[in-house]
DNA sequence: ACCACCTCCTGATCGC
DNA sequence: TGCGATCAGGAGGTGG
C-alpha cells in the first residue's frame, strides 16, 4: 500500500501527535505482526518516543535506546484512540502511551512488520543496511551503473528497494511515464540520460505526492480521517482506458513481474 | 548470484 | 443472486 510519501505522511502525522510521550502497556494481538528477528517488545514498556524518523518505507521510531522499525506493506495503518476505546477487528498491536493515549496497528491483510532493535544495531540491520538511497539523495551515474547490471524490465528494477528505495508500484508506473520510458526495456538497455530522467521525475512526483499527502485510490488513509489527494495528479496508474494527456493514445494495462503496469505505448518507447 | 515465482492474508469486485 | 476466480500502494523465501 504505501509508497514513500504515504509513508513520510503518517510518519509525520504520528510524529505530532506522541512525540515525548512514554509507552505504559502494550497489548499484541497478533504476534505475527513482529519480525521473529525482533527483541522483545514489551522492552519499550517505560521508554519515551524521541523522534519518528522514515528510511524508504519503513517507519522508525526511536525510543532512544531502541528503535522500533515497522513496514506497512500492503495495508498497514497507524490510529490513534483514547485508550479505552474498544478494540476493531484488524487491530493486531495495541502500544498504550501515558495521558490516556494509544496507538493501534491495524492491518487487513496481515503482511506488515514491526521490529525492535537497540538503536546501534540499526546500522547493520538486515533490512535497513540493504536499502539503497532515497531519489532525492541518489546520483545518478552510481544509479546507472546498477540498473545496467539487471537482466530485468526497468518497471521491476524501479520496485527493488536495494536499487532505489521508496517508489512502490503506483509512483514506478507514473515515474516512468513522466520519464517517456517502456516500462518492458531491459536495464541492461536504459541509458544514462533515461536513468538522469528517472531521478529528476521521481524526485518531481515524491515531492509534490508528499505536498499532497500521498494517494488514496483503495483503502490508504494516513490515519484516521486523513487520505491523500495525488490520486488527482495520476496520469498513467488505474487509467486504462482512459486518453494518455500527452498524446490522446489510450493507456493500457499489462502484468510485469505480476504487478498491474500501465503505460503509454505512444509516449514511452 | 540473479531472477521469476510463490507465499503471506482479507475483502472487494469481476465474470459466468 | 451465487460463488469461485481474480485482484490489490510489498517484499521475503525458494528453487531453477
Amino acid at each position: 500500500m504505501p509508497e514513500l510519501p504515504e509513508v513520510r505522511t503518517v510518519a509525520s502525522i504520528l510524529k505530532n501527535e506522541l512525540i515525548n510521550k512514554k509507552i505504559t502497556d502494550i497489548k499484541v494481538l497478533y504476534p505475527k505482526i513482529i519480525s521473529k528477528d525482533s527483541l522483545s517488545i514489551n522492552l519499550l514498556i517505560n521508554n519515551k518516543l524521541k523522534d519518528i524518523k522514515t528510511n524508504g518505507k519503513y517507519i522508525l521510531f526511536d525510543y532512544g535506546k531502541y528503535i522500533l522499525l515497522s513496514h506497512l506493506r500492503m495495508e498497514g495503518k497507524y490510529f490513534i484512540k483514547d485508550k479505552d476505546s474498544s478494540i476493531e477487528k484488524h487491530e493486531h498491536i495495541i502500544f498504550i502511551f501515558d495521558d490516556n493515549i494509544s496507538l493501534r496497528y491495524h492491518d487487513t491483510r496481515k503482511f506488515g512488520k514491526v521490529e525492535l532493535i537497540k538503536k546501534e544495531e540499526l546500522g547493520n540491520n538486515k533490512r535497513i543496511s540493504k536499502l539503497a538511497l532515497e531519489p532525492f539523495d541518489i546520483d545518478a551515474n552510481e544509479l546507472y551503473q546498477k540498473i545496467i547490471k539487471k537482466k530485468t524490465s526497468i518497471k521491476t528494477i524501479l520496485l527493488d528497494q536495494t536499487i532505489i528505495n521508496g517508489l512502490g508500484n503506483i509512483y514506478a508506473n507514473e515515474v516512468l511515464y513522466d520519464s517517456e520510458i517502456n516500462p518492458f526495456k531491459l536495464g541492461k538497455d536504459i541509458t544514462l540520460n533515461e536513468v538522469k530522467k528517472i531521478v529528476s521525475s521521481a524526485i518531481k512526483i515524491l515531492n509534490l505526492a508528499i505536498l499532497n499527502r500521498g494517494t488514496t485510490i483503495r483503502t490508504y488513509t494516513a490515519t484516521i480521517g486523513v487520505t491523500g489527494n495525488y490520486q488527482k495528479y495520476l496520469k498513467v496508474h488505474m487509467k486504462d482506458k482512459e486518453k494518455c494527456p500527452k498524446c490522446h493514445n489510450n493507456i493500457i494495462k499489462v502484468k510485469i513481474n505480476g504487478r498491474s503496469t500501465y503505460y503509454c505505448k505512444v509516449c514511452q518507447k
